[in-house]
DNA sequence: ACACCATATGACACCGGTGTCAAACCAGCA
DNA sequence: TGCTGGTTTGACACCGGTGTCATATGGTGT
């Protein structure tokens, strides 16, 4: 038998002696098939090494067989976590994953991401944030009977159709850190107002330290972009002040990195003279010098629940979807950024 | 018109007046439609906003409209930048690209792939490095006729079918950089001996020293994996020399990166007492304190270049392939961690 | 005027599966 | 024996496109 030789559902029918409906039939585990054909046709399967041509089949059961994974998240690593959790549900359940980057700036991504969704036939799309927090999307997905699962800061849907990162309950963690070793003075390093979930964290930041009576002052937080360049520039504009914050927090990861290049610049010692938290866990936190504490979020783990609630609801079961787990708590992740303050 | 309406091709056929098979010809640039027809059937499909059903097409054509692109490389920017570049291409061609990482250690990965290619009819494969230089696997594609294009840092295979980042052009930029800032000890760290491209960056190294008289001494080579913590522990082995090199070259940023927290955990102070460098450009590299001097591959350019010839092979048309270019300059980036050695 | 050819168009089978429905089969029961 | 109802099976249309081939149309050359 040479490799690129095509084996149809007509020769499985012939080898086995039965119609191409009943091949169907078992393919299908569909109910109502003689014992012994069902061996017969299994057999043939076997031996022909048969596995159904997915267009014909799509085509047939209008339905594709393919996940989408959309996002506009820049990070490189969130984005690759996310997908090898969602490939891990894909392909032994016979799906694909096709990825969809778009740029949420840009006017008419929506209709955009409709008509990519319409042309092929996309069973599911799995939403990364920050674009998994537009409730126009959403709006148009629905209009489209298209199933979907988002990633989310903040519960804002039915289970079934989104995981929740809590945001809060990570920083919470790192407000906890930095008050125990006795900072009392912490900048704090926002990320963009359009991002639900920068609100979260700067929420949350704000209100875990009140928990513990201190209060953020508004000289000690700036506004950045979520990127390398922004945390610097915000960390310069903090640790600037007359008497600079002994602890800076940032939202993120790159943010975080951006600061403590920031500090080294103007001779700042990380973490004798200045601790640094991040948020995301990115690779590169672990390895930078001193390695930067942060927060993981479990994002691979994210989009294999989500991809199985996915599925779940492709097939149908919207229970099925709704009792899987939503919620992943966060990790803090200690590692060498963070000292007592000097006093 | 509701949003989740299909119109199908017999929709645009019927408002046209004419039979579907005309309106196939249209969609598909057949010659031999006349003007006023043309116009007709452009006029109901643009009205319709009628998309063609790509699970048909495929079904009719015998072709999936899907490229694949396999990758073994644990970098998650090296692949988000390729899949840009061959995202880049797919859209605007009616292309839809499916990832599919692999484990190239694995046994049996190359007939996963092969199996996977075949049930989703892959029109082509986007091949990324190292398992791009497999040999093994290039044969399997071959036997079941699937286009591909690979990405080697060797040049072992028709233009058409390959892109070739030049290493040793990267590499020999290094060396003179290095000697030009007055450096005549280097110390090398190589990537894993299983990868072609790790070969070619250490031959083309020792090659440039040497084309300069400077040769590169056993002691100064340390073996690594191409990960932080192998090129951390490279360092080390490398600096408690009794006479320790004045400039390290990593063949990769994630080496250098793990040598730059070695020398700094022995106070060693970078550029004024060790120069780093490495290669690849990863996004950290500029994000790091000293920012990192690299080698940029244009990895994006290079995946969309890919991309372009495996549409042209997908078209038969192999001499377009061909006439893509072929060969890409790395560029070497300058950033601060490099000076000359004191004396 | 007629043969001849190139262009334009449509009828119909086909790609490889699934849905529908009717027929064949078989057991149980009056 | 004849009737009923459930199980097993296959014939055939259909999903939405494309390939093949026959036919209709119109312009040339003689």
């Amino acid at each position: 038998m040479e490799p690129g030789k095509k084996v149809t559902i007509n020769d499985v029918a012939r080898l086995a002696a039965v119609s191409k409906k009943t091949v169907s039939r078992v393919i299908n585990n569909e109910p109502n098939v003689g014992a012994e054909t069902l061996q017969k046709v299994k057999k043939a399967i076997e031996q022909l090494k048969y596995s159904p041509n997915p267009q014909a089949r799509g085509l047939a059961f209008r339905r594709s067989f393919l996940l989408a994974m959309i996002y506009d998240n820049p990070n490189p690593a969130y984005i690759t976590e996310a997908m090898y959790g969602a490939l891990s549900q894909c392909r032994p359940n016979g799906y694909e994953l096709v990825v969809h980057p778009c740029d949420s700036s840009h006017n008419g991504v929506y209709e955009d991401i409709a008509s990519f969704i319409k042309r092929l036939k996309i069973d599911g799309v799995l939403l990364l944030p920050p674009v998994s927090e537009s409730e126009e999307l959403i709006d148009k997905l629905k209009a489209i009977d298209c199933h979907y699962v988002r990633l989310l800061s903040v519960i804002s849907e039915r289970a079934s159709h989104m995981i929740h990162f809590n945001d809060r309950e990570g920083v919470r963690h790192v407000a906890e850190h930095l008050i125990e070793l006795g900072h009392r003075d912490i900048g704090f390093i926002q990320g963009p107002n359009s991002s639900q979930s920068a609100i979260e964290r700067y929420e949350g930041f704000r209100q875990a330290l009140e928990d513990r009576g201190l209060k953020l002052a508004a000289r000690r937080v700036a506004t950045g972009s979520y990127t390398f360049q922004s945390g610097l520039e915000c960390a310069e504009r903090l640790l600037k002040a007359g008497e600079p914050p002994t602890a800076i927090f940032a939202s993120n990861d790159e943010m975080a990195i951006g600061a403590m290049v920031a500090a080294e610049k103007r001779g700042i010692k990380i973490p004798t003279e200045l601790s640094v938290i991040g948020f995301d866990d990115n690779p590169q936190a672990a390895k930078i010098w001193p390695a930067l504490t942060t927060v993981n979020l479990h994002v691979r783990e994210m989009g294999k629940l989500a991809t199985q609630k996915l599925l779940a609801l492709c097939n149908k079961d919207a229970e099925g979807a709704a009792g899987i787990r939503s919620e992943l708590l966060p990790a803090f992740i200690l590692r060498q950024t963070t000292a007592a303050p000097r006093t």
